[in-house]
RNA sequence: CGGGGAGUAGCGCAGCCCGGUUAGCGCAUUUGCCUUGGGAGCAAAGGGUCGCUGGUUCAAAUCCAGUCUCCCCGACCA
């Protein structure tokens, strides 16, 4: 039985927490800093497989599987990599009751191991592009945790692309790019801002990294997910090399890129309200569930006939259940299904029969409205898009309610205090870009795609500067 | 690693400051009756090494010392 949710917006950490663990998504486990997720969690996740799965096919990607275990002397290969990812490895060091002759590294990411066979299986032009996707869990040894944003092990795809040139690479680091974002705003309703990292954020090992950024309702962003172009640098490190047209071996040029399990809770951190969960329907497990409300005085066979009509003619369309259980009473169930939540409820007792009517409530508005039996079908398979668009929109207004351009330090390091994203002009160096990270905690998200030409000056230290930037304090 | 908080029934908590009946409450569970339009009601029942170790005392959930664990904030976060 699940506790009540309790509205606490001056806690919201707890309150996502909380809306975590009633609505059954995950749980805490014996070993901390892991999380257990729930059927009703990975039920999600599974949507979100599923669709990018599908995207990626589209464009041409076959997906394989490389092994758990990575040699510690691999990540050795590249200088910046093992730099960046060392501190937060999980080293095996004993197997077979003996100790290793070398420590085998439980995978934080995979672009090593994969490169170690990519350099077997590319030998000519003809073998380019090499488009692989990974599902696999991965860990990292992070010194806190959060259930779904930042746990040290979790869920998530990695893509991994091999090209003959450089312009190839890039134009793939932009493709898969564009799919997250499309994926982010059409199926999770979540606004991105797109852009490159800086030199300080992007991933080791990289180029370049891009990425999608959110702004959560807390008003603090969420790194949503990362395409890096690699260029020659892997590929160098371990010799994965083909032979060109012209008869030249040439290192390839590649690009990674990945979203994890933290989707999930960008989903609860973005659209929950203080009932629950709010999920956006075209990642909704559950689209409609049908409640019909008995009386002892009433024969509920007759209700039940409407509603079993009513999934038949609904059940191609919408994914919907009945809950007719007698254990529970209507009340008790409405509060469930909003605290897991189902976009779309619909209720029928004795009143709304003799009316020829169903009661339809909405999870995002609240709103509640009667429809007669033969419009029903019809309407809530529209509800469906009607509910994904408002939610959009709704995030989308957050987004944008929440963005301020700011010109004077002090007034920002205020104002940061609130959360949101900020455009400020930045001169582009590394020892401002700190100082203002020590100074407010809020840190560059990415110099983003969509931006105007504009002449003004760093907003720490006075220099000139071109354009703006996304400042946030994130997740 | 630093700062704060908490360990008492399956879950959530009160009791502790100021030691003293048989350690209490809500939810959940079991049984029976009755019910279902926003988290039902009534009646009864079961369920506890009070985190662990030691000390003080006639007497410890309560006081003292030590210890373990968890949570929150910070440091960390390709």
């Amino acid at each position: 039985m699940a506790e009540r949710i309790t509205p606490r917006s001056e806690d919201f950490g707890q309150w996502y927490v909380d809306v975590v663990l009633n609505a059954k998504l995950a749980d805490y486990s014996p070993v901390k800093g892991c999380m257990v997720i729930r059927p009703t969690g990975y039920a999600i996740w599974e949507k979100i497989q599923q669709q990018l799965d599908s995207m990626f096919k589209e464009t041409g990607h076959v997906n394989a599987y490389f092994p758990l275990f990575i040699p510690e002397s691999f990540l050795h290969k590249e200088a910046e990599h093992v730099e960046g990812f060392a501190p937060e490895c999980a080293v095996v060091t004993h197997g077979g009751g003996k100790k290793l002759e070398e420590p085998l590294v439980i995978r934080p990411t995979s672009e090593t191991i994969i490169n170690a066979m990519f350099t077997k299986w590319i030998q000519s032009y003809r073998d380019l592009p090499m488009l692989i996707n990974q599902w696999a869990n991965v860990v990292r040894w992070e010194m806190r945790t959060k259930l779904f944003l930042r746990t040290t092990e979790f869920l998530w795809q990695e893509g991994h692309t091999c090209h003959a040139t450089e312009k190839e690479a890039r134009e793939e680091t932009i493709r898969m790019l564009n799919i997250y974002k499309k994926f982010a705003e059409e199926y999770m309703a979540i606004p991105i801002i797109d852009g490159i990292k800086t030199e300080s954020e992007k991933f080791a090992g990289a180029v370049e990294t891009y990425c999608i950024e959110m702004l959560m309702q807390d008003g603090r962003a969420l790194q949503g997910g990362t395409s890096h172009l690699l260029g020659q640098n892997f590929a160098k490190a371990f010799g994965t090399k083909y032979l060109s047209k012209e008869g030249k071996q040439e290192y390839v040029w590649q690009t990674s890129w990945g979203v994890s399990t933290r989707l999930v809770g960008a989903i609860v951190l973005a659209h929950s309200d203080d009932k629950g969960l709010v999920l956006p329907p075209r990642l909704a497990p559950l689209q409609c569930v049908i409640i019909p409300i008995f009386k002892k005085d009433f024969d509920s066979s007759k209700l039940l006939e409407k509603i079993n009509e009513l999934k038949d003619k609904l059940k191609d369309k919408v994914s919907v259940k009945i809950d007719d259980t007698e254990n529970n009473s209507p009340g008790f169930k409405f509060h469930q299904y909003e605290i897991e939540g189902v976009p779309v409820r619909v209720e029928i007792g004795p009143k709304d029969f003799e009316n020829g009517v169903f009661t339809i409530a909405r999870r995002d508005t609240g709103e509640k409205f009667t429809i007669p039996f033969k419009d029903a079908p019809k309407k809530i398979e529209g509800l469906m898009e009607e509910i994904q668009n408002a939610m959009f929109k709704k995030a989308k207004d957050i987004l944008d309610s929440r963005t301020f351009t700011m010109d004077d330090y002090e007034a920002f390091k205020t104002k940061c205090e609130e959360g949101g994203m900020f455009l400020l002009h930045w001169c582009g160096r590394r020892e401002c870009e700190d100082q203002i990270k020590a100074d407010t905690k809020a840190t560059i998200r990415c110099l983003s795609f969509d931006y105007k030409k504009e002449k003004g000056k760093c907003i720490c230290c006075g220099k000139p500067s071109e354009r703006r930037v996304h400042f946030a304090r994130s997740h």
